[in-house]
DNA sequence: ACTTCTCACTTGTAAATACAACTTGGAGAA
DNA sequence: TTCTCCAAGTTGTATTTACAAGTGAGAAGT
């Protein structure tokens, strides 16, 4: 290494260990000794000793001795690492996002830390604090609840004025400086929303989540489309559900859910989960889908082509984005001082059975 | 803390820092000017800056000076972390596994490093090896290639002497000494052949995966099964593959894999994940399943009980088995003293339409 | 046989001194 | 104005000396 004699003595130390085969806990070679064996001083054997003990290979206990450390215990840190901070993760879209991060970072050398906070902004203080103090070389973090007041706001702020680089997917929170990889949400709101007039539609009702981002984007793209249709009282037609709360929604607010079916020939889902749970509801209250009542989901999740009448929704680019979201951090790894902008994938629509072609039936009736 | 004068400097060097105000990046005081502070030698207050330094209160560059870290970068490690090595984890049955993991650490308040070997023995080592350097308090691992010589023996072997707490899932390494989770996997072989022989099969061949432990057990539960009704040559109609190469199999044996199918009524498949190609393989050469081969996996999957044949199977107790596996973790860091034993999940056959019962078909004939 | 004590030996703290390596800003030159 | 270079200032390395604090084994006493 370098040419001090303590590191000298460092690295003859090691060598030694290794040659002389010591295991845990075999005693080491005093101070006095490496003095007469290095003709150093004491302070400089000290300081080498210093160092071995800061790098967990020897232990030093006073009035006894020095000792070896050897093994797995000794092992320095070799491997950097990522924290992915993700809401959730074993259904829906998040496995593929995911398995998308993983693959990149792993094909770059990068272990992954994951954590999940299960929407609760609680759980992502504690998850951005664990990541932290183990040192991560950076985060992929989906925000949880994004489109409400954070207590992490100081963390973030102080993340970025110390240089930590960071990547939020699928959403970020509005205040933060950090880039986001995720979906075009308004894209995919209006373009659902288009579908449907297209088809024919005009009552149209929604459902959106109101505790994040993705929601508020879906409903602005909701709104857009609404308008542009001449469809100016929409608004009164849109639903809010906090995303925790899905169950107590379909238990609790029947009579609302029932209002509204009965009163629109078409819903916008928040997302595909969404979609499917009123699916359930619906059959569950004879009412057809789509004869009766269309339905329209976002993010083309597994289970949204392989359900009994497969949903029309918008393909989320799931995989693709996650690759994206880590190629981006490392990105601002090995250049910090760049702009790093925001990427946004454009949506896809995927036209299923979920939807009734008004148009059709009007002139094959006429 | 301890009245060393060093000490002092440290302690007084935090208040000083907060009273201050100091934030990242702040300029600290000079070695020079701490010396005339509290009227010490320049060492005793290098002392108490690397001491500082370590834990990450302060960084000092040479040449430049010294300057405070405050905020994010200074927090000291908190959080516990359990480390968690699986083979994959955003498909088939390993999102419930890892999700039950991860509930149950969560709710004791550990964070969860995940790190994904992709079954290949080298990664395998990497992960632990960056697990540990990362400080984690315990590992569960699902062995990559459990079946297979193993060079992460020694590794292991080192976990163990140094006390390091490790539970197994799925499967374990034949010598290592830690406990395992796991499915009765002999007894979810013998269940799936004793189905097929209580459905009147007799012609049955089998494929297993031959690099892991769990399709060793498989073929053991199979063999026995096929033993106790008198088909002792059944060992003659086993095909073996690697978990690496299934999609090799299908391209390249196709004559041997028809020739099986020719000669047998039902296929017993490693697991769910290999049945169900070997479905769409039979669809793609017009064979009609059950009518014409009955087919069983393992595990239970999602889409085992989805698909347009709906499987027979063995339930897998994958996300109780995540649980289980994180207890049985977290009672080893508690009490490492006690005996810690393998805990063994039974099977359980979810009978759906994938086999023909031949009994019945023959008596309707005759 | 057992306990207690002492002493040699180990690492830890502290000081004074000297020089080395590096950074930064300001003086002076272009 | 801009550039170069140097000197002052800062942290890093190394030596020497001294004493403090803890360990452990053997001597001495019971």
């Amino acid at each position: 290494m370098e040419d001090y004699k303590y590191m000298t003595i460092v690295e003859w130390a090691k060598n030694y260990i290794a040659s002389e085969k010591l295991k845990t806990n075999d005693r080491f070679l005093t101070e006095k000794e490496l003095c007469a064996i290095h003709g150093v001083s004491r302070q400089t054997v000290r300081q080498a000793l210093m160092r071995l003990e800061s790098e967990n290979v020897i232990c030093r206990v006073r009035g006894s001795g020095t000792f070896v450390k050897g093994g797995v215990t000794a092992m320095p840190s070799l491997t950097k690492s990522i924290g992915v901070i993700s809401t959730y993760f074993s259904d829906y879209i998040f496995p593929y996002i995911v398995t998308g991060i993983e693959s990149v970072l792993n094909e770059s050398g990068y272990a992954m830390q994951l954590a999940i906070t299960h929407n609760q902004v609680a759980e992502e203080t504690q998850a951005l604090r664990s990541m932290i103090s183990h040192g991560v070389q950076g985060l992929i973090v989906e925000p949880s609840k994004s489109a409400l007041p954070n207590p992490n706001t100081d963390l973030y702020n102080e993340l970025k004025r110390s240089g930590v680089p960071l990547v939020f997917f699928n959403a970020k929170y509005p205040w933060s400086e950090f880039p986001c990889v995720s979906m075009d949400d308004e894209a995919a709101g209006k373009l659902v929303t288009d579908h449907l007039f297209d088809n024919g539609h005009s009552k149209i009702s929604a459902i959106f989540a109101l505790d994040n981002i993705q929601g508020h984007k879906r409903y602005s793209g909701f709104m857009q489309s609404c308008l542009a249709h001449g469809a100016a009282d929409a608004e009164k037609n849109v639903l809010w559900f906090s995303a925790a709360e899905k169950k107590q929604l379909f238990r609790f607010c029947k009579e609302r859910l029932l209002e509204m079916l009965m009163n629109s020939t078409a819903v916008v889902c928040y997302n595909d989960d969404l979609a499917l749970t009123m699916m359930q509801f619906c059959k569950e209250y004879g009412i057809n889908v789509p004869e009766d009542v269309s339905i329209v989901g976002v993010d083309d999740s597994k289970i949204a082509s392989i359900c009994d009448i497969p949903l029309t929704t918008v393909a989320h680019p799931h995989r693709r984005l996650g690759e994206m979201a880590a190629r981006c951090l490392l990105d601002q790894i090995s250049s910090p001082q760049n702009e790093h902008k925001d990427i946004i994938f454009a949506p896809d629509l995927k036209s299923r059975n979920s939807v009734k072609n008004l148009r059709i039936t009007e002139k094959a009736v006429s």
